[in-house]
Parts: structure tokens; C-alpha cells; sequence
DNA sequence: CATGAATGAGTGTTCATTCAT
DNA sequence: AATGAATGAACACTCATTCAT
């Protein structure tokens, strides 16, 4: 009996830590809500307690500032937009870039297109530093490596650095300019498709 | 009598308007000066006047709240970029896009270039709506679609609006990542290069 | 017509360096006030602006923290004490020590006594850094140097620093304890006999 | 069995109350360690427990609030100073005033130079009610009774408790002042002696 | 009894904006 | 038109205290 509640213990420490992740959510989530509904001006930190439905004092347990919550929520994205990336990519595996670049600016598109009003508000209202932008191009390069190196071997990593440079750039430039920048007349899917005959010429160039 | 009001008043009323002229762009300058000095967190309206050299009350004359102010940093910053490309536009009239490009490409770059700690700052720190943003690619349109027409004077309308679409979306955002998203071993007269290389590639396809 | 308004100048300043004294004077005031009438707990900056008539920007255009509040109102009664004790030397000029330090006696007396339920508080409720606490007796040796200088002229710069130093030690701890620290029993006037009785009994000595 | 039973609760029981001793003891030294280190404002309760050792619902198992905290420091500083000077006492038990004062002092002194910094904070930041100032006298006038009895047997009760309130009033002031208020010229042996003669002279007056 | 996550009233402070001069 | 003292709504954040575990 002793032995099974000794055992147990482990078990009860994580419902504190799911707790935790839970009011992180929360607070994150909340963030969200109130930057739809009200704009960015609305979102104080009272509130976001509030709609988040825990106290003020439980929001500073978990984030020491506000600039803190708006990196965790910037974070969040990134890291929602590299697992869709690596998973489109282990998808693809072994697939030509023809096939995947399709699948990549899908995937970009996608990932940006599910919340475009989000997306937008996360880029220009707000607030984040010059490494938050970094961050998620940290992570698609990362995402993208395996695959260009499959797809030329034998160049050299200065050629590898360049081409996933550009490929990255491209990428989440034109699936972000198709989602959120293409004039009117043009629907999204010939938005992508130019996207991809873009990336494609470059990478036959 | 008539042309002695006429030349009379520009007389008179020029200061005036070289003042307010010189207000705003000391304001202007003055969001510029504590942006970079102190960040963001910094600016407040009341910090900005001193700054400028002007009172607070002063400022209020010229913008109506400090969104405006941050409005029209945005808006000049487009002007900037906007006569540096028509400027370049102007030069290259009549040559080849193989020409035009490489000339853009080298406008944009130094436009970003001449300073990038603004324009980074500009970009991810001060508040700018979505419209913001678009001021710049609307402007960036407008002076491309001459020459675009010119290269290809067959187009449709709507083919015209997809190409100048992609061409402004490739020019703005490989320009952007070559000053200030480029990885360290890669020179900017290379990353120029290559936007140069991939821009020509998607024209050609 | 020019001139008298040129002159006239300096006379509209005033005013103005008048409120802002005003100013100052009400907040000090208005700690006073809250402090007897709730204690100190009651004292928040927001109550003492609503309290002092002006708007809690205002107490920040002249104080820049709480902090700073409430050392200046130390510093106002040890001023305060500082006159009262100058304006007994001053008339008690050339007299001996056995006439002066009754009377300074009886002017500490009062000025504690004066308000010692504001005394009591600004010593053990009202922080108040070491220095503020030193701030008092600067004042107090600075007042006695005279009188103890002239009552024994031939006496080394040590021995005068030494007698100072006691004397005022002597005079604040004995005024002090006999308006708030003395035993029912003793009437104040029987407690100023008895602490005149030991300053006198130690300069003899 | 009544016996052993009384024989065995203490027993059992010392432990227990040792245990709350100690985490009284804990947390008063936390708070000392707390003001030392980083001043008053950083001494909040969750900080006391922190550096303490112990939960904060274990600080409030033994402190009602925070002011019972800082009371009880004040009090276990009283406690001290009064075992000092009891000691003191008793080891010149039938000596005359003369050898007695110089003891006294030394020892209030000695108190109170044991830990200058404290005792300064104690006085000066850590808030005490005007009960807290009187707690130290009242021991001390307990302390020193007998022998100020001894010393004039004859004396009226009135006369006893003036003479008590002077003297506890003298000694104290003037071992605080040598210890923490001396002019820089001035050694602490000196500003002692010079105290002991202070007090002399008034007890011989 | 111990724990420490959760609470939320309340604080000091800021800063966009106004308006009397 | 210019000034800048005054305003006060609103904010980010703290911390004494509680109570479910």
C-alpha cells in the first residue's frame, strides 16, 4: 500500500504541471479572444486574466511581464506553423521538390490562412522584438534542411545556407503575401500556384 | 492687384506653412531619434515635443492623437521608398526588365539599407495597421506598372495585376530579407544577386 | 508701455513658482491629515492627491515617488525645528548657558509638543531613511555651534565637536522624552525642570 | 501512570514546541537577513518564508499577519538588550552608582553595537507602534529599579520613578547616540566615558 | 499540521490629452 | 498660434492572505 502511494506520487505532480500548461493556454487563448474581438488597445493585463478565467495574481505566477505573454503567444505560433511544416515535410519524404513545394506553400498557406485576422494582428499590432520574426525562420529553415540537401547532395554548406535562405524567404513570403496581399481578382488558389511556379523557376534557375 | 495678393500671400503665408511643414518633420524626426535611442517604451507624446523642441501643445496642433504621429512615420517612410524607385524607374526608362530589375532590386536594398534599424523598429515595433503596410506595395505598384506594361503590352488586365502582384511581393520581400534577414555568410551584394537571379527566373517562366 | 510689460515679466513668474509651492505645501499637508486621521496605511498617493485638492498628476509633476513625499515632509519639520531653535539663540544673544538652555528646552518642548502625535507618527510610522533622522541634529549642532563657542571661547575644535555632539544629544533626547516618553506622574513642566537639571549638571561638569 | 504520563507528554511534546521556536526563530532571522540584504521593501511575507525555509501557510501558522512579524522582532530585541542588562545588574549587585553606570553603558552600548545596522533598522524602517518604543524602556526601568532603590533607599516613590525615567532615559539615549550618532572625530570609547559622565553628574545633581 | 498555488483588492505610476493663459 | 501645467482614466503589477490538497 505504502509502496503503490510512493509510486503514485509522480503520478500527482503532473495534474500540477498539466495546471500550469492549462493556464498558460488559458491566458494565451485569451489573448487571442480579446485581440479579435477588441483590438490590441483592450488587451490589459486584468483582462486577459479575466477571460481567461483565472486571477490577475495567477497570470504573474506563470509570465513575469505583459511583453512575456506576447512572446509566448508569438512562440505558440511559430511552433504551431514548425510542427505543420515537419509534418508535410516527413509526408513528402523522399519526394522530389516539385512534389513538396507544392505541399510547402499549402502547408504556409494553410497555416496562415486559418487565422488570417490573427496572423495580421500578430504581425502589426502586436508587439515583438526583431528575434520573434527570426524565430519562425529559424525554424522553417530547420524544417527545410533534410529535404534540399536530399534534393542536391553534393553542394557545398555555403550553397546549402544560400538556397535554404532563399527558399525560406520565398516560401513564407509569397504564402503569406498570397493569404494576406493578393488583390482582389485573384483567388488564392492561382495565388498559390504562382507561388510555387515562382519558387520552382528559382530553384531550376 | 490680383497678382499682387497672388505673390503676396505665397510670400506670407509660405512661413507658415514651411513652419508647420518643419513642426511635423521635427516631430517626425524626434519619434525617430527616441525609437532608436530608447525604444518604443520611450516614445510618449509629451517626450516627443520636448524632443522636437516644441511644446506638447504644439504637436496636438499638427496630429490629433498619437496614432497620427506614428501614421504619418509610416507614410513618409513609403514616400521615401516611393520617390527612390520612380527616381529609378525615371533612369532605366525604356531598358530591358533584365536592366530594370537588378537597378529595383539595388533601390529597395539601399532603401532598407540606408537604415535598417528604423525600418526593422518601424516594422515590429511601432504600431501600424494593415493599411500601413499596404501603403507601401500600393506605391511600389504604381510605380512598376509602367514598366511592366511596357515589357509586355499584350497582357490582360488581369494578367498585368498577377505579374505586377508577384513582382512586387518578390522585389519588396527579397530586397527586405537580403538587408536584414540574410545569414551572416552570405554578403548583401550576393543576397542582391540572388533576389536578382530569382525575380528574372519567375519573369521568364 | 513695452518696458512696463518687459518689467512686468518676472511678476507673472511668481505666481507661478507660487502654486507650484502651494502645491507642494497642500500634499504635505494632506499626508498630515490622512496619517492622524487613518494611520498610515491609509496613506496612498491617490488619497493624498483627492485630499490635497489637486489630481494625483499633479503630485507626480512635483514629487517623483511616494517616497520622496514623505522625506520631504521630514525635511519640512526638521526646517521647521531648525527656525524655531535659530529664532531662540537669536534672542537669547549673549546670555549664559544657564538662561539659553531652558529656553531651549522649552523650544524643543514645544515644537514636539506642539504636534506630538504628528511627531510620534513621522518617527515610528512614517519611513524614513538614516539620513533623516541625522537631518535634524545637522540642523540642531548647526543653530547650538554659536552659543556653545561663546561660552567657552578657548576650547579645541575636538572639545567643541564633543560638546555639540552631547549637548545635542542632551537637548533633543531629554525635550523628546519628556513630551512623550515621561511617566504619568510627571507633569511636563517637571520633566523640562529635570532635563534643564542634567544639561546644566553635564556642562558643569 | 500519572507520572509517566507527565514524564512522557513533555517529552514527547519539547519537540513539537521546539520545532515552532524554531520556525519563529527562522522567520525572524529570514526578516533580518530580508532588511540587511535588500531594505524594507523587499521584506514581503512569501520572501520571509522563502529565505526561512518554511511554507508561508507555516508563517501564518505561527504569525496572525505580517505586523505580528515585525512586532515580534522588536520584542525579541528587547528581550535581548533586557537579559544584558539583568546580567548586569546582577554582577555589580551591591556595587555603588559609580560602578554601576559605566557597566550599564557599556552593555547598552555593546547591545546595540552588536549589530548597529539593525538596530538602525529597527528603528528607522521597520514599522513599530509607539508600544514597541515603550516595551524596551519599561524593561529597562525594570532592570535598573533595584539598584537605583539600593542606591537612595529613602526616596518617595515619585522621586524613585523620576529618577528611573531620567536615568532610563539618559543611558539609553546617550549609548544609542555613542553607538550610532557620534561624530566621526569622536571613538566610541570616548562618546562612552563622556556618557557616563553625563549621567554621574545628573545622579550627583 | 504543512504546503504553495491561487486569489484579487489595491497600489504606485504613466501618459495621452485638454485648455486657460 | 503657442504654451505647458494640470488632469485623471487607466494600467501593469504586488503581495498579504487563504484554503484545498
Amino acid at each position: 500500500m505504502v509502496r503503490r502511494r510512493l509510486a503514485a506520487q509522480p503520478a500527482r505532480r503532473k495534474p500540477q504541471q498539466r495546471r500550469a500548461r492549462d493556464t498558460v493556454e488559458a491566458v494565451l487563448d485569451a489573448v487571442v479572444r480579446l485581440l479579435k474581438r477588441d483590438g490590441v488597445a483592450a488587451v490589459t493585463t486584468n483582462r486577459i486574466a479575466e477571460v481567461a478565467g483565472v486571477s490577475i495574481g495567477s497570470v504573474y505566477q506563470y509570465f513575469p511581464d505583459k511583453r512575456a505573454i506576447y512572446l509566448a503567444l508569438h512562440d505558440r505560433h511559430a511552433e504551431q506553423v514548425q510542427r505543420a511544416l515537419l509534418a508535410c515535410v516527413a509526408e513528402h519524404e523522399g519526394a522530389a521538390l516539385e512534389q513538396l513545394v507544392p505541399a510547402l506553400v499549402d502547408t504556409l498557406a494553410d497555416a496562415h490562412a486559418g487565422d488570417p485576422e490573427l496572423y495580421q494582428l500578430l504581425l502589426s499590432e502586436v508587439p515583438h522584438g526583431a528575434d520573434s520574426t527570426r524565430e519562425l525562420e529559424q525554424r522553417l529553415r530547420a524544417a527545410l534542411r533534410p529535404s534540399v540537401l536530399a534534393a542536391a547532395p553534393d553542394q557545398s554548406p555555403r550553397e546549402l545556407e544560400r538556397t535554404l535562405f532563399m527558399l525560406t524567404q520565398l516560401l513564407d513570403g509569397l504564402a503569406h503575401a498570397a493569404v494576406l496581399r493578393r488583390p482582389p481578382q485573384l483567388s488564392l488558389a492561382a495565388a498559390k500556384t504562382e507561388a510555387v511556379r515562382a519558387i520552382l523557376a528559382y530553384l531550376r534557375s
